[in-house]
DNA sequence: CGGTCGCGTCAGGGTTCCGTCAAAGTGCGC
DNA sequence: GCGCACTTTGACGGAACCCTGACGCGACCG
């Protein structure tokens, strides 16, 4: 299911969209300030989020560039102003739309959409989102990791590293970069985290796990999976 | 560069997107109906696509539909209509924003800007970034350096004084410029870090290592690195 | 010819980083 | 409110890495 994450400081606008969004079977976060957003932003993951500018605690544009500074999430940009600078500064600093108030539901919901499209994974055929080691595979889309015919039982966190690793497959990924999209932007530097579940993931997946093939320490730097 | 096609049928229009793209240096080619903006879009493949809706020879959305049908490039539309349902059913067809005539140029290309930003990196395959010697090749995005078909390994600060020779290919780089640069801002005389490194670059890349062919020492002056 | 300077090489020691394990903390469903 | 699965912490041994000093060599110069 899609999570939307809404964030405006007055609340006849929140309750709107959320009955509006609710209705259409999304999932929705609400925050009422930029701080919260941002929290909420780290731990619930949207996969889109739809931006008020005039915040009580701080300037949008700093909560888009506190977003970009570590996710791409879609962001739809709501604001009362009108002037042509307002927006060419919100989309430079990486929104993807700005809609002024007042604004129709039915819009707003269709660029919504078009935003989520436009996030999804390039590849339409299954085959795509499919990647073998030879020792297991990876399904992306179907969520699924399968080994010796068996279907691997991972936890959120374990197939959320899998899942980043696995789509920079033979690039390196740096310790910072994998706590901050498993964990939040916050979790710089909790390098034991990654130590404990890149072990768990090598116990399910490597055929020695001591000796890992496809999940490569590079010491200093990062993580790197190669088929 | 970037390429973008214009479609509309007023010629005062397409000029003044032409002159402010080209102006820009964006590469541009335009269209002023719907059937030759198909084509255009198919053999000059934009990376981005601005389409007017009101065409004379068939409706924009058929338009959206065409190129739908194969690509995923940005379309932008522009359109007199203010009418939310023209723009829902637009969007809807896979258009990627929705632009009302009379329309800001800055606000236009702002969102043109953030329309080509989201796309770019979806072509994360095998890296452009690969500088190739003939004895070894260096790919800076997935920080992987091969050898005789084998990924060699390389220490945090081996790859970051690579890199930064790499990225100054076929220039000097003043041994004061590498420290720094490596080592951080304090290390402006330390030279003897700077031969212990290159020797373990050397070792680990170059054919003769003593006789260096691509890893140059400049006496008194720095280092080269050299395809 | 002796001295100096810059560079390449090597190996040891201190330090950081990683894998592993176990236990405590947390949240969710029953 | 209890149990279970998952996440977070802390500690420790071992491996990898970075720094350091010493030595040899050749170039250059007095």
């Amino acid at each position: 299911m899609t999570r939307v994450l809404v964030v405006d400081d007055e609340p006849q606008i929140v309750r709107a969209l959320v009955i509006n969004l609710k209705a259409r079977t999304y999932e929705v976060d609400a925050a009422h300030d930029g701080a919260t957003a941002l929290r909420l932003a780290a731990t619930r993951h949207p996969d889109v989020v739809v931006l008020d500018l005039g915040l009580p605690d701080m300037d949008g544009v700093e909560v888009i560039r506190g977003l970009r500074g570590w996710t791409r999430v879609p962001i739809l940009v709501l604001s009362a102003r009108h002037t042509s600078d307002e927006k060419v500064e919100a989309l430079d600093a990486g929104a993807d739309d700005y809609v002024t108030k007042p604004f129709g539901m039915d819009e707003l919901l269709a660029r919504l959409r078009a935003a989520v499209r436009r996030a999804e994974p390039a590849g339409d055929g299954p085959g795509d989102m499919i990647v073998d080691t030879g020792e297991f595979t990876v399904d992306l889309a179907a969520k699924k990791v399968n080994r010796a015919g068996k279907d691997v039982r991972l936890t959120p966190t374990e197939w959320h590293l899998l899942e980043v690793l696995v789509r920079n497959s033979g690039r390196l990924v740096g310790q910072k970069q994998l706590l901050q999209e498993v964990w939040g932007p916050s979790y710089g530097t909790e390098t034991n985290y990654l130590r404990v579940y890149m072990a768990q993931l090598r116990r399910k997946l490597e055929a020695d796990p001591s000796h890992p093939k496809h999940f490569v320490t590079e010491p200093g730097m990062g993580y790197r999976f190669e088929k």
